[in-house]
Formats: structure tokens, C-alpha cells, sequence
DNA sequence: GGTGTTGTTCGATAGTTGTCGAACAAGGGT
DNA sequence: ACCCTTGTTCGACAACTATCGAACAACACC
């Protein structure tokens, strides 16, 4: 089945800060941004392949990545630039860890 | 009571990007980043007054809004400096309405 | 073909949230 | 004192969401 990877000028901009507004997903957002393309598995933060799989698919139809298959995997990436151009500083704004002082 | 208005390093992100995660929500930070400090009934945006209630308190809380006692009337304002200064492009990036385009 | 790995999908469930009307509280006016 | 305006708080209810295990699908490799 196709994706369902809609432009980000479809999405209201509330659901792309809904789908923000997750701990374990801002965790993949992050770990995207750093390290590129991943694959679904490598995004253990302590939750079963079942919550995984829905937090990547909510990002998905958020606009905010992209996923291809490769192999029995599938890979993950960020559409940094899409986003950016969209939302400017939205994901600077959010990325980043902010330390509680 | 206290209005219980947290410092915004307090606040987790998550919960900043819950809170301008609702239509209503981000209509009343529209309205308020346009026309400064207005009082909680000039946000009539469909809803009872008691959810409009429920909204100015999940703005507060997640340290978007302060809030002081005028009259009968409480005035609402945005934080806008503080907001910028720990989410720089944050406000900027989502307060302006995108067209569909 | 069989086995193992990797993800998705399907219930189910518990928790959260948006919404309302009604009741309550605090002020201002007359 | 009385009333009206303005907000908050209190259940209650519906809708959504995060989570899981189990079942399923797709691919690779032996």
C-alpha cells in the first residue's frame, strides 16, 4: 500500500504540533535529525514494535517524514527542508533539548 | 487561588506543542499576538465559555498566557518575549495562518 | 520450502481530552 | 440589597490516543 505521505501544505498545522506533542515521537524526530535516514527498528525508547510502527505512521501523515522500503526494512527519514520552509524554525525551535534552566 | 502561571523552563516542550495543538487554542494565540491583552470573553470562537475557560487554562499552564484580575473581567496576554527567547521561530512559525498553498 | 527478521494491522484497554450545562464565586451598578 | 456580567469549577459524556500482544505480510537467506 502507498504510504500516505501527503505535502505538508495539506496538513493542518495542528496536527503537525499534535504530532510533535509526543515524547517518543519528538525522540525519533531528534534522532532523524541527527543521524539521516534510519530504519523503523533502530528507534528502541522502551516501547513495543506495535506503538513504534503508530508513532512513525503519525509523523508520516503529519508530513514530517518520509519512509521507503529497503530489504525486510523499512527506512526513515526526516523532511528537513520541506518543513523548514513551511515552518521556519519550528523544528530549531524544537529539536534541541532544553536543559530545565 | 493562585493562577498558577509556571516559569516556561518548568514546562515540558511537549507540553508548549500540546497546548498550540487545538484550533481553538491557537485561534485565542492569534488573537492575542494581534490585539494584545484582551479580556477571556472577547474569544468567542464557537464555544461555550466554559471550555473557552478550559483553553485560557491549558494556555496558562504551559506558561503561554499570564493572566491578572481586572474589574469582573480577567485580562489575558501572550508571553511572547519569554516564548521567543526559549523557542526562538516557534510563535513565528505557527501564528501566522498558511494558506493551503 | 522453511526459518528468521522486520514491520504493519487488528482488537482490546486504559488514560486523556474537548465539550457542555449547571452551579458557584467575585465585582460593579443601580 | 438586588441583579447582572464575567469567569471558574464540577460532574458527565463522547471522542480520541497511547499502549500492548497476537496475528499477519514481505523479504532475505540457507
Amino acid at each position: 500500500m502507498e504510504p500516505h505521505e501527503p505535502d505538508l501544505t495539506a496538513v493542518p498545522v495542528t496536527a503537525v504540533l499534535a504530532a510533535l506533542a509526543d515524547d517518543v515521537r519528538l525522540q525519533i524526530v531528534r534522532a532523524l535529525a541527527e543521524g539521516g535516514e534510519a530504519a523503523c527498528g533502530s528507534f528502541d525508547f522502551g516501547v513495543s514494535k506495535a506503538t513504534r510502527s503508530h508513532h512513525l505512521k503519525v509523523l508520516r501523515e503529519a508530513g514530517l517524514t518520509r519512509t521507503r522500503a529497503a530489504g525486510t526494512s523499512r527506512l526513515v527519514r526526516l523532511r528537513r527542508d520541506e518543513v523548514d520552509k513551511r515552518y521556519p524554525g519550528l523544528l530549531d525551535a524544537v529539536l534541541t533539548p532544553r536543559p530545565p534552566a
